[in-house]
DNA sequence: TGTGTTTATATAAGTACTTATGTAAATATA
DNA sequence: TATATTTACATAAGTACTTATATAAACACA
């Protein structure tokens, strides 16, 4: 029995708040369960910096409308965390002006799909009609009640986000999942040719022991996705070649997050320059490659893949 | 621009509490306004016991949903302004039972036509269909921006109900307001005798130089009702006469102060007995008068006057 | 040009909650 | 019947806000 519900309208001031730190709470375990050093309350303030960029702490205030040592105290909190730069104003030594700094910059990529799933999932709790607000906290807590808010947004984030997504190297043990990724995606648009076959079926003897590299993306203890770096001559060019995606995470940004980490890769070893070999009809491919920085070359007429009718560099 | 709205749902566990701390202090606004020693967020916890005589701590967490030590401290805060007791429990040393204390109880009495008036504006601000929960805090908010909560249940507390009504004792410059009370009185009712007339424009003459006294009811500095006690022969025996309340403030149960102040101060001054006159088809007049203890005797055939039909009195 | 006022930010202290923990009594269990 | 566990309440410390106030710079104006 809920005395505060019973209160009505009375009861609303408790119950706001009630409600309040509830959500704080629940999104505080999202945070942590994805080990992000982020809290809850900062998120108005944090969003307010990422979207008027230079922005002083009092206009601040003004667009929340929080006090303004309640500023003051978040901004020092996420100029602790690292996640802010202040800059002196040029004219009004009073004023400071406040920017994300790098690390705020790549923790509001790593935010946005959370906080896209927040929103989705509140909005399924809360978009409906009612006829008084009462009512409408009756609704939404007795949805925040039958299952529990940060479950639902962590479960949503796994299912569709690439959230947690790492990429590793080459092992024995993935050499099945390296086939399948690729077969798969031979057979739905091409032949797979003999020799297709038979350096997929052997990575460790085609790929590794002639210098070459294979990276595989893992989401949830799944292997989701491939890329190998082949060697090509003798002057550290490499190939960027067996690229896959399986199907079920597609939509993810998974094979965009293969192909940076290879050119990251590419560039910590100081390798001048990667080819790739592609087909027009590929267009979301293509696409992509240009995305990256691969620029279109003249292809070989005898190049290595009977399918290819694109070649690309990237030089580094 | 408040960019918290703009943030939609997202933006929504810090809206309830701004709107929760919003709500809270503008509450408070309204205590202090009438010298209330109350503090909003005591409103659950205070509530429940009043409704819950002997709850226990846990019971009243259980009840609320706030976590023990808030619970804990909230009572330490009512202890501390003396509004409860505690009743050790005779099986269980451990458990401890929470009373209201006398000042407790008249705190309610005092506190719940403030609570009506703040429920019925929450009702009002609140109490309308939207299509979603966002929608709906947008209109809320709207309504609060628009007019200060604090001073719109304010005025209503002041237009309906009577709190501040002070009694206050006879004084010359308030004559006229003794006259015109009783003649629209008697006006409406019966006939003006001459004598009426008379009496009620000389009170000092007929009444005070007599050893009677008169008091007012005086509300936001208007004089809202009158009484009279006449003194009847020499043993102590006062007459309740002269009692009027002005017609617009009718309703809010000036009269019942009226009268409980007259058998207070009759009571302080050990007087025997107060007997009044009226007149039967004035049923609500003499319903009140007998909620307050007073009972019907034989009427004189020569009463003092010519309407009565009806005397009661109450001993003291 | 000085001088009082306003503005931008920081600091201090208070508040109403929280979690973690302590203490003592009641209950369960072996 | 001794002992471990649970329960009821209290205390301590932390948090995210608040109000009040401090500090320094900018501005208004005589």
């Amino acid at each position: 029995m809920d005395a505060l519900r019973v209160y009505g309208e009375l009861g609303l001031g408790s119950r706001l708040k009630r409600m309040s730190d509830y959500l704080m709470k629940e999104t505080q375990i999202v945070y942590d369960y994805f080990s992000i050093d982020f809290d809850p309350y900062l998120f108005p303030i944090f969003k307010t910096i990422s979207d008027k960029k230079g922005i002083t702490n009092s206009e601040i205030g003004n667009a929340l409308q929080f006090s303004q040592p309640a500023i003051t105290q978040a901004l020092h909190k996420l100029n602790a965390k690292g996640l802010i730069l202040y800059k002196n104003d040029k004219l009004d030594k009073r004023r400071k002006h406040i920017l994300l700094s790098k690390k705020g910059k790549s923790s509001i990529k790593i935010l946005k799909p959370i906080w896209m799933c927040i929103e989705e999932i509140l909005k399924e709790y809360t978009d409906e009609p009612s006829s008084s607000l009462i009512e409408h906290l009756n609704k939404f807590e007795n949805k925040l009640n039958s299952s529990r808010f940060s479950q639902r947004v962590i479960e949503k984030i796994k299912l569709e986000t690439n959230y947690g997504l790492r990429i590793i190297s080459y092992d024995n043990k993935y050499a099945k999942d390296f086939y399948n990724l690729n077969i798969e995606w031979l057979n739905s648009f091409f032949h797979v040719e003999a020799y297709d076959e038979e350096v997929l079926s052997k990575p460790q003897e085609y790929i590794i022991n002639k210098g070459g590299h294979i990276f595989f993306a893992i989401l949830n203890n799944q292997i989701v996705g491939t890329v190998a770096l082949m060697p090509i001559g003798n002057k550290g060019i490499f190939e960027l070649t067996k690229m896959a995606v399986t199907p079920k995470e597609r939509g993810k940004k998974i094979g965009q997050q293969i192909i940076q980490y290879c050119i990251d890769y590419a560039k910590s070893m100081g390798l001048p320059k990667l080819v790739l070999y592609s087909n027009k009809t590929l267009e979301n491919a293509v696409y992509l490659y240009r995305k990256y920085g691969f620029m279109e070359v003249p292809i070989e007429l005898d190049s290595p893949y009977l399918r290819s009718d694109i070649k690309m560099e990237l030089l580094l």
